[in-house]
DNA sequence: AATAGTTATGCAAATGTTTTCATTAATTTT
DNA sequence: AAAATTAATGAAAACATTTGCATAACTATT
């Protein structure tokens, strides 16, 4: 027996209930415009056949795809996780399918994937941050799909946004520890070349620093990607020299993990001997042993009211679309950071 | 000036460049079959007009989506996270994308979502375990899109599957436990009811102790979700009685790195006053402090090879597609874990 | 009882591609 | 130089839907 080609679209659908395929595409789409009795015999012929509608089809007739993309540098660490589901989870109420695309912290990848994501007709796009290359913002202007950059606000942004000022959170952070007296102070940033979070931050931070007059040596500073076990490695060399600095500021809470476990191995007590501070307030931040002092970024909420952003965008047929929300950083006191001692 | 709903089809940009809509076609998808000159005037165009070919209306020809669905519980932990990474890479490098859905542990929203993925054409799917509802298993079969079940191996699975054989994985932490001299052990687990994962450790862990004579105390044995914060608040409450137990063994390393915080905040030392191992070596696992002993479920791996799985089951136009991929766990012996002392 | 208005349904056109078949042009063989 | 191949292109059908328009069957109004 061999397995029939599921010939199951809605014409077969219709025969079945005895009607047209028209009815059956209204008792689907606008239920209301279809008479209960016909409404149920089409019900039946659906289940009975399997029926199974193809998105694509009602696409191309103009109709929305249902879906959403949304490109991220990655998913592999706890960074975006939160937001991603809190995106996905709003995006999906609202009826729409996740398209998700991951380029590694590359630009010209991402590019591509926005292109392959255009292709596939999303609704609307969720981009991460306001760094991206003339292409992409070009090809977005062109196709004008409604585009929300997530994470990162400025209030001249060429595209809408939502998200938290990055600069603002250098400047707290650098502030609680100068606050505390701190001034010796190391860094530990992911590359910034292509990463306008960690930049604004770390230029916010240094200008800070610099106007306290604070001590920093070029050897306190270092560059890791986001990742514990890379950040640990560096941060041992760093954390066992004679003369180390007496605070550490880190790029996000994932290298702030990476710092303290470099501490406990090393025998320092954090915050006696080294005060940390991380960016993020991810999950399992508080839970840690010393508990992370560290910058909340809202990263639910973002996720959130982005989705909502866009849905609405979608439904809304308007011309442009811009809206910029300012979500507010927040510092989170907790064990890892203390008054600076004499040295 | 009224922006024009670009109306940049296949015609408008055969016309631009002087051919036909079927060479454009062609150019596109068969290079080869146009002649130079023509393609490169067929690139101008494209160029110029900013074309972005529509994939629904590919789709609907028949031609593959370019989508590979993939329905997990959740990415908001580590779980999943370094698995959709890796799942996503691969699966992108082959010229798909990947269309993610969460269900949060729930099965029968998890059958809306596949029907989703269907609506939408995926030209394969990938699920999480072989927990499915009878729904989603019947209109799996019913489609025969390739579909694949990652994370659980077993021999007998109704659809395809790679993965590890999770039983072994709870004789694996069992085994460990036993060897060391503990014969006081308690777990921690999520719920079971939908979760064959987590489900067959257990049981099969259980087995083994039992079969050891340890002491499994009612009271010793507690369910958490998958979440730092719940599993060390649910560890303080265990870890502080005057009798607990010399052994923890955890459903996971997210649960573990909670159980080990909480340890920590009560003053215990890992592992002089109680072990604690892990199940999955997370990103991040082998960094704790002290370092956790857990098996490794090579996640990456798994993700990788299940993308190639599909990615080449689309290609062959074969009747059923069935693999099945045993990966095996392996136990890591790190810090968190030593030989019972007399208690 | 005749007219007007409403409601439910069907017909057919339209959506943006791909692909089969046919046609023309270019090249090779005799 | 004619015949036979081969290569490049175009015309049109097909894919699975949605929707504007037309029609038929009711219901409400006078």
């Amino acid at each position: 027996m061999k397995k029939q080609k599921h010939k199951t679209d809605i014409v077969s659908v219709a025969n079945l209930a005895g009607v047209s395929a028209a009815t059956v595409s209204r008792a689907l789409n606008h239920p209301d415009l279809v008479q209960p009795a016909t409404r149920k015999k089409i019900d039946q012929a659906i289940r009975k056949s399997g029926y199974i509608r193809n998105r694509a089809a009602q696409t191309i007739h103009g109709r929305r795809s249902g879906t959403i993309g949304l490109v991220v540098p990655t998913v592999a660490y706890a960074i975006f996780a939160e937001l991603v589901q809190a995106f996905n989870d709003a995006v999906s109420e609202r009826g729409f399918t996740l398209l998700l695309a991951s380029h590694g912290y590359d630009l010209d990848t991402e590019y591509g994937l926005v292109r392959k994501l255009l292709e596939h007709r999303v609704d609307a796009l969720a981009l991460i941050g306001l760094d991206h290359s003339a292409d992409t913002y070009r090809v977005l202007r062109e196709q004008n799909v409604p585009t929300l950059a997530i994470w990162n606000f400025d209030a001249a942004s060429p595209v809408s946004c939502v998200g938290v000022n990055n600069a603002e959170i250098g400047n707290i952070a650098a502030d609680h520890l100068i606050m505390l007296g701190h001034r010796r102070i190391g860094t530990i940033f992911p590359s910034t070349g292509e990463n306008d979070r960690a930049r604004s931050r770390k230029s916010a931070a240094f200008e800070r620093f610099r106007a306290a007059q604070a001590d920093l040596d070029e050897i306190w500073q270092i560059q890791t990607p986001y990742s514990i076990a890379q950040a640990k490695d560096a941060c041992l060399d760093l954390l066992a020299r004679q003369d180390r600095p007496t605070a550490l500021l880190c790029g996000n809470d994932v290298i702030a993990q990476g710092a303290i476990y470099a501490a406990l191995k090393l025998g320092l007590s954090v915050p006696k001997d080294i005060s940390i501070i991380g960016i993020g307030d991810f999950a399992g931040s508080a839970e840690l042993e010393p508990a992370l002092t560290t910058v909340r970024i809202p990263a639910r909420r973002i996720g959130a009211i982005a989705a909502e952003h866009l849905a609405a965008a979608v439904d809304r047929t308007e011309e442009d679309f811009l809206v910029r929300t300012r979500f507010e950083a927040e510092l989170i006191m907790r064990a890892t950071t203390a008054v600076a001692r004499a040295k």
